[in-house]
DNA sequence: AGACCTTTGAAGTCA
DNA sequence: TGACTTCAAAGGTCT
C-alpha cells in the first residue's frame, strides 16, 4: 500500500497513517471518474444497507452515504483515491510530515512522576493524555465511577462470545486494544480509591493494595454500555464464573511496591500473556496454566491418529500440516486502525440500526470510516500504531505469523527508560497503567 | 461445529 | 517493487 513517508519515519508503522493522503495531480480527471463509478455501482448497493444508511446515518455520512459498497476491489481503490484527493485538496497542498496531529511523539517532560503527591494526575500528564486520548477522561473522579467499578463486577453473559474456540476475554477484549473511548464513568485514573487511603504501609508510606477478593478495583465495563471498548487489560478483570487469569502477589498486588515491582509486575504480566511453559519462573510466581486471551489457542481437532496415512499423499500432508501449524497457538496481531474504529464504533452502529449482521454492519463502518475526517481517521491511526508499538515490545520475537516467541522478554524498568523508542513505551505503558486502580500505577513512579 | 461474509490495514511472501 | 495473501473483530447465516 502505497505510504506517503515512503521506509522513514517510525519504524513502527507510522507510514500507515498517510495512506489515504498520497498524491499530487489527477484530481480532476479521478474526481469525474470516481462519480462515474459512483453511478454505476449504486445499483449494487445493498438495499439493506442502504435503507439503514439511509435512515441512520448523520450529516458527517453523507458522502458515504452516496457511494455505493465497494464491490470490487477497483471500485475501493478508487474510493480511497478520492478520499485521499479530498483530503489533499483540504491540504491545500502543503500536507506534509508529520502525517497526523499528535505524531510524530509529545514527550511527557515529567513523565516519571505524572502524579502529584495527592495521587491525582500532574496538569502535564494530564494535558498529555488527554490531548493523546481525547475520549480518555483524565480529569474526574467520582462516586460514580467507583460504583461503576462495583458494577462491573457483575458478569456479563451477553458480552461472551462462544464462537471462537480460543481463550479470550468474555468482553472480546483485545489485549493490546487499550486505548479507545473510556468514560470517566468507568474510568478514574486521578484519584485513588478510598480504601487506598487508609491503608498505607506505615513503614514505606506507600499504599497498600487491598485484598483483592472483595474489592475488584480494575476498570469496569458496564455490560450493557454501548460504544464502550473494554478494559485494555481487562483480560486482567476477575469474572464471576470466569477464568481468573494470574495475577500474583508479586505482580500488582505486591503489598509493597518497589521499584523491583515493575519488573514483577511485568513478569506477571507476562506469565498470564504466555503459557506457562513459555513463561520464565518466577520464584514468587505462580502459574495457573490459563493462556491468556492474546494467544490463540485453536481447539484443534482430534484427528484421528490411526487414519488410512497411507492414502495421504505428500501434498495432503502438507496441507494437514499447515493446518496443524495454523491452529497452534499464536499471538494475534494487533488490532488497525480500522479494526480500533469498528470496535469502538459497532456497537453505535447496531443500537442505531436494525442491522445485526456483522457484514452489513461492516460494510458500514467502511464507508464510515472513508467519511471520517482526516483528524477522526488520525486517532485511530495514532492508537494503532501504540497497538503495534505495545504488540512489539511484549512480543519482541513475534514473527509475521505471529507465533510465540521462544520466551517473552520482560519489560524492566531500565528498557521503559531507554531514551528511544523506550521512553514511549513507558509513556504507553503508563498511560495503560492509568486504567489500572491507583495503588497499582504507584510502582512504575518510583 | 465451523466456514462464510464483509470491511480496512499491517505485514509477510513471491515473482 | 508491486501484487498477492493472511489475519486481526464481529455476529448472523449457512452448510
Amino acid at each position: 500500500m502505497p505510504q506517503l513517508n515512503g521506509g522513514g519515519g517510525d519504524d513502527l508503522g507510522a507510514n500507515d497513517e498517510m495512506i489515504s493522503f498520497k498524491d499530487e495531480g489527477e484530481q480532476e480527471e479521478k474526481i469525474s471518474e470516481n462519480s462515474s463509478a459512483e453511478r454505476d455501482l449504486a445499483d449494487v448497493k445493498s438495499s439493506l444497507v442502504n435503507e439503514s444508511e439511509t435512515n441512520q446515518n448523520s450529516s458527517s455520512d453523507s458522502e458515504a452515504e452516496r457511494r455505493p459498497p465497494p464491490r470490487s476491489e477497483s471500485f475501493r481503490d478508487k474510493t480511497r483515491e478520492s478520499l485521499e484527493e479530498a483530503a489533499k485538496r483540504q491540504d491545500g497542498g502543503l500536507f506534509k510530515s508529520p502525517p497526523y496531529p499528535g505524531y510524530p511523539f509529545i514527550m511527557i517532560p515529567d513523565l516519571t512522576s505524572p502524579y502529584l503527591p495527592n495521587g491525582s494526575l500532574s496538569p502535564t500528564a494530564r494535558t498529555y493524555l488527554q490531548m493523546k486520548w481525547p475520549l480518555l477522561d483524565v480529569h474526574a473522579g467520582s462516586l460514580q465511577s467507583r460504583q461503576a467499578l462495583k458494577d462491573a463486577r457483575s458478569p456479563s453473559p451477553a458480552h461472551i462470545s462462544n464462537k471462537v474456540p480460543v481463550v479470550q476475554h468474555p468482553h472480546h477484549v483485545h489485549p493490546l486494544t487499550p486505548l479507545i473511548t473510556y468514560s470517566n464513568e468507568h474510568f478514574t485514573p486521578g484519584n485513588p480509591p478510598p480504601h487506598l487511603q487508609a491503608d498505607v504501609d506505615p513503614k514505606t508510606g506507600i499504599p497498600r493494595p487491598p485484598h483483592p477478593s472483595d474489592i475488584s478495583p480494575y476498570y469496569p465495563l458496564s455490560p450493557g454500555t454501548v460504544g464502550q471498548i473494554p478494559h485494555p487489560l481487562g483480560w486482567l478483570v476477575p469474572q464471576q464464573g470466569q477464568p481468573v487469569y494470574p495475577i500474583t502477589t508479586g505482580g500488582f498486588r505486591h503489598p509493597y511496591p518497589t521499584a523491583l515491582t515493575v519488573n514483577a509486575s511485568m513478569s506477571s504480566l507476562f506469565s498470564s500473556r504466555f503459557p506457562p511453559h513459555m513463561v520464565p519462573p518466577h520464584h514468587s510466581l505462580h502459574t495457573t496454566g490459563i493462556p491468556h486471551p492474546a494467544i490463540v489457542t485453536h481447539n484443534v481437532k482430534q484427528e484421528s491418529s490411526h487414519s488410512d496415512i497411507g492414502s495421504l499423499n505428500s501434498s495432503k500432508q502438507d496441507a494437514k500440516k499447515e493446518e496443524e501449524k495454523k491452529k497452534q497457538p499464536h499471538i494475534k496481531k494487533p488490532l488497525n486502525a480500522f479494526m480500533l474504529y469498528m470496535k469502538e464504533m459497532r456497537a453505535k452502529v447496531v443500537a442505531e440500526c436494525t442491522l445485526k449482521e456483522s457484514a452489513a454492519i461492516n460494510q458500514i463502518l467502511g464507508r464510515r470510516w472513508h467519511a471520517l475526517s482526516r483528524e477522526e481517521q488520525a486517532k485511530y491511526y495514532e492508537l494503532a500504531r501504540k497497538e503495534r508499538q505495545l504488540h512489539m515490545q511484549l512480543y519482541p520475537g513475534c514473527s509475521s505469523l505471529l507465533l510465540l516467541p521462544q520466551q517473552p522478554v520482560p519489560i524492566t524498568s531500565s528498557s521503559l527508560e531507554q531514551p528511544e523508542n523506550g521512553r514511549q513505551t513507558c509513556i504507553h505503558i503508563c498511560c495503560i497503567l492509568q486504567r489500572l486502580p491507583f495503588n497499582e500505577q504507584a510502582f512504575i513512579y518510583p
